[in-house]
DNA sequence: GTTGCGATGTATCGGGCCGATACATCGGAT
DNA sequence: ATCCGATGTATCGGCCCGATACATCGCAAC
């Protein structure tokens, strides 16, 4: 999970550990909060001793001259990782295995639907498709627990179901448009056919 | 946070280890998926040896004659927790405790929120306005995202960045209405004044 | 110039929770 | 009697998190 994202982000430019979690909040900020330095750095030994990443930069010039270090990428302390070529492999190779825990988990689907673009059409397909199944398990599982039990629930809990089960239904709702989306080949295209559009 | 669920649970009735992960799945379902036996048996043996819960069934009679168990909560294998009095103080403590570990996470909020019923109004009202606030964050910052980098991202982050943020709005408006009841001293409320019990 | 200090940045540690897996028991079909 | 699936308890390895500890840099005060 983090490593697919980390390999991401690092196929698109070298980086080090602090620019790396900033990028992984915002362009996951959607589905899971923040990264966890505690996560990061581990995951990061890891790819690197498995050989997906390395430290330092590419061979892109780079004199290593120690006190003429770049402004922005290179100073003193600060790691700097670089994606190899087996990683780039890697990275392919996980955006398009997308098993069960790439539905399951808000994040799993947060991060592969991140790198869509990047993805096979099929295998786009198949992850919203596996997505639209999952919430809509969900979705059920809240409809019985509204219509069946809602004498025996307090208020709040019945509020709590009502509200999730909105947002479940809404869920599904995107899902359905992307999916329909993806068969016509559009690909996403969201910003324009939509009605109102006012600044 | 597992912990929390479990002794709620348990303050209503005594029940066996299935029983409470099928009832946190379904009370709790609107926000986390479901609990894994991986991190509940750990957990129901952490609270033992803490004293906040026991096995057996409550001093109700229980003659404890051992081919005459009753049908549905003590068979033989099956451990049946009870909750003990340090256990509801417990409970109690940790309704009102409420840090900010409360507000962060979807899982924290939603077990305390499934609780409010047994939560003094000013924990309420302090729990829904510290969720709403971290909900904002998380709002701005996809706003800014949306407005400043628009251009730099393919469609698909763009799409997700969007639909994040409408869940994002849609919660903050969720929460403002549920702390407008608690300020008017309405309870929840959502059933729209509902009079009849019909079956 | 050196000393103090907040911002930047790297790294670890303990613990919670999860997915997979292994058993033990029970009830019913053959 | 015996097999077998449903019920139910339990553990293990691993991911990820929050808290925490350090180093280093830029800069301001003296």
């Amino acid at each position: 999970m983090l490593e697919l994202a980390i390999l991401g982000l690092l196929h698109e430019s070298p980086m080090h550990g602090y620019e790396l979690r900033k990028q992984l909040t915002t362009k996951l900020g959607a589905f899971r909060a923040a990264i966890s330095y505690g996560s990061l750095y581990p995951t990061l030994r890891r790819l690197q001793t498995d050989g997906w990443i390395t430290e330092g930069a590419p061979p892109t010039g780079m004199p290593a001259s120690p006190d003429e270090v770049p402004l922005l990428t290179g100073k003193r302390g600060r790691v700097v990782y670089t994606i190899t070529a087996e990683g780039k492999e890697r990275f392919q190779e996980l955006l398009t295995a997308a098993g069960p825990e790439t539905y399951d988990s808000e994040a799993g689907f947060g991060v592969h639907f991140a790198f869509f673009a990047r993805t096979d059409p099929a295998t786009r397909l198949r992850i919203l498709e596996g997505r639209r199944r999952r919430v809509e398990e969900r979705r059920e599982g809240m409809r019985d627990v509204l219509s069946r039990a809602a004498e025996r629930l307090d208020a709040y809990t019945l509020e709590l179901q009502r509200h999730g089960l909105d947002a479940c239904e809404r869920e599904v709702r995107w899902l359905e448009e992307l999916i329909a989306n993806e068969r016509n080949g559009t690909t996403p295209q969201p910003p324009s056919a939509d009605p109102e559009r006012s600044s």
